[in-house]
DNA sequence: ACCTGAACACCGTTCAAGT
DNA sequence: ACCTGAACACCGTTCAAGT
């Protein structure tokens, strides 16, 4: 069981990006493969697993090396980056929040690892990352100067807790 | 058309902290009011207006008198407010955050208000209720020092724009 | 390991017709 | 004004059986 899986994924990325996520059933995409709608049960437990599968993927294809920047410069770059790859593909955003709604330790834990190096305690950078990751997903379909100043907004506030240079 | 609306409304609120939104069908609710699916399609034009409908009560009966305070004393009120009425009902910020996908004008019309109270331009009083709207919807599992961390967080990056004492 | 065929228990929505 | 009865075009999921 497994090797079949990437090309199902793959595919059902394209699915996605064709008809959007509302339309994206098993049953579209068991026709897209050419299989019966059964037949994707014994790749993925059930649709919940296929979409994170999905999610994963996208994330993955957005994913860049790390670069050598103080905290606050490494937070804008991982909230740009997951706002830039959750934008490459049609409602995205949806999709991932979708995913994540009840656990999104994968996508906050980058960002509480910068806010802990910048000196945040563990509470500070638990609620930071999760504020972040939040406004990330919520604000898909804003303007990037809406974002950007958002996102400044927010960078501000933290700084502001962890005493550096407004 | 229209004096069962109401009922309808309210039977749906029932229905949704009876079985949350996944499973609040129109043929449930049909089923749940002795109707066939069909005769909710004489008060309401889909199930959208019927989830925006049901969202409009749940604020409706949230909403409470305005007290003369300070800006950011207001912006956090508004805040807790919304936070507690969306709580009061199962599901309910994921239904408002539904309903309010690509219009969330109604919620943000009055944090707007207070921020240009506080003397924010038209951008960032924008940008600022958006903002705070979105994290008030996403954190709605959150425990409340978490809320409350995160909240403070995005009001003191407003403060700080907005030249007020920290 | 992978898929078919066929079923089960659901959906939202429409619409002629009834009262 | 409000509702019925019946249909249409979909869903996700399961499972014996085939290759």
């Amino acid at each position: 069981m497994g090797y079949r899986r990437g090309q199902i994924v793959d595919r059902a990325i394209d699915v996605l990006d064709e008809v959007g996520l509302d339309s994206l059933s098993m049953r579209k995409l068991a026709a897209d493969l050419g299989v019966q709608p059964g037949a994707l049960y014994h790749h993925f437990e059930n649709k919940a697993a296929l979409l994170a599968a999905v999610s994963d993927e996208i994330l993955r294809r957005g994913r860049r090396p790390a670069e050598i920047v103080t905290w606050d410069a490494e937070l804008h770059l991982l909230c740009v980056g997951l706002r830039d790859a959750m934008r490459r593909h049609r409602d995205g955003a949806a999709l991932i929040a979708q995913v994540h709604r009840f656990d999104a330790e994968v996508l906050e834990q980058p960002l509480r690892s910068a806010l802990e190096r910048g000196g945040a305690d563990e509470h500070l950078a638990r609620v930071g990352a999760r504020t972040l990751v939040r406004f990330v997903l919520a604000h898909e379909g804003d303007q990037d100067d809406d974002f950007s100043l958002g996102l400044a907004l927010l960078l501000d506030g933290l700084r502001h807790r962890l005493g550096s240079p407004a």
